[in-house]
DNA sequence: GTCTATATCATGATAGAC
DNA sequence: GTCTATCATGATATAGAC
């Protein structure tokens, strides 16, 4: 016997943040839904996290820090390969989309439902989150921007970041999956 | 004399109601903030607009009505100039999105508050709000349909809904404006 | 129409027994 | 580590004086 029977609380609860903070936004999602949707008490979240603040950060680290490393392992693979020569633009999109898109097969990284909360975020009305996201993003978007400026020497910069800002919202937007104009077929 | 004096209690709740659901949601915004930021009694919203959920709904059709109505009188206009032959798909593009951001620069319309508001609406949590979104869009979403179908015959109408959920997408997210990945630049 | 005052309820957080 | 019980606060909404 010796049960391992908790099935880690501290899981439980990241599990259920995740999907409702999707489902619900940061406002919209009470600890008291969290806890009774991850049945376990109200008192856990602030025991393990220390805050409701704390619980949606680590909901967010929990993934993003294998995404930012597998983008950067992915990266810098393709930069190996090349030998020095210029990557193709197309290839640099891979790394960055191709890998994200590749988490929604993937049920232990999040999935689905991660991508979504992701996509969502982006446009997240509280500050501190947004802010900790950009935060959290930061290195890996640097060092992409600077891929894609090797990559198309002779396009300004500043139209480079137009461009991913523009499929970046794009996907995110399909991602969320909103269906906010879905009318009527 | 006869001071007008009131500047109208209404229109200021919808001003500053536009203002801070843009800035933080509509769960984010508490009916004190906006009544305080209004300059106006507490009680003014439920006396107005009978709940917060019909004040928000009320923020968007003040400025969708003329959006809807815009948009509408501009497709047909140039359906009507070309005289029975097909658009080309820029000048679609150019009467749905043109149309849209031409509203930046009318303060009388809302000008980029309410844009920015209305991009971050489209992954906003609350359901309600999208649902609403969604039935106040619908008639013009469908009519811009058709004529993208009617426009590119030889393109898989799933495919032109893609594309126009990406164009979607990207916009809102580009005026929408939340820099969530400026990081450093 | 606008105010004050208040009813009612849900929230995030914590203290303290087990 | 996990529970119950509770606190303090802030939410939406309304009743009733002016």
């Amino acid at each position: 016997m010796a049960e391992i029977r908790t099935a880690d609380t501290r899981e439980r609860i990241l599990d259920a943040g995740e999907r409702l903070f999707m489902a619900h936004g940061y406002e919209g999602t009470s600890m008291r839904l969290i806890t009774s949707e991850a049945a376990v008490n109200l008192a856990a979240v602030n025991y393990h996290f220390g805050s409701k603040e704390s619980l949606i950060q680590e909901v967010f680290r929990r993934r993003l820090d294998w995404l930012n490393e597998e983008r950067m392992r992915v990266l810098v693979e393709m930069e190996d390969a090349a030998a020095g020569k210029p990557l193709k633009p197309s290839q640099i999109v891979d790394g960055f989309f191709g890998t994200l898109l590749r988490m929604a097969d993937d049920e232990e990284r999040g999935g689905v439902t991660f991508l979504r909360l992701l996509g969502r975020t982006l446009t997240e009305p509280s500050e501190f989150i947004r802010t900790f996201l950009a935060h959290e993003y930061a290195t890996v978007m640097d060092r992409y921007k600077e891929a894609f400026f090797k990559a198309l020497p002779d396009v300004p910069k500043a139209e480079i970041v137009w461009r991913f800002h523009f499929m970046l919202g794009a996907t995110s937007y399909a991602i969320a999956g909103t269906d906010a104009l879905a009318s009527g077929d």
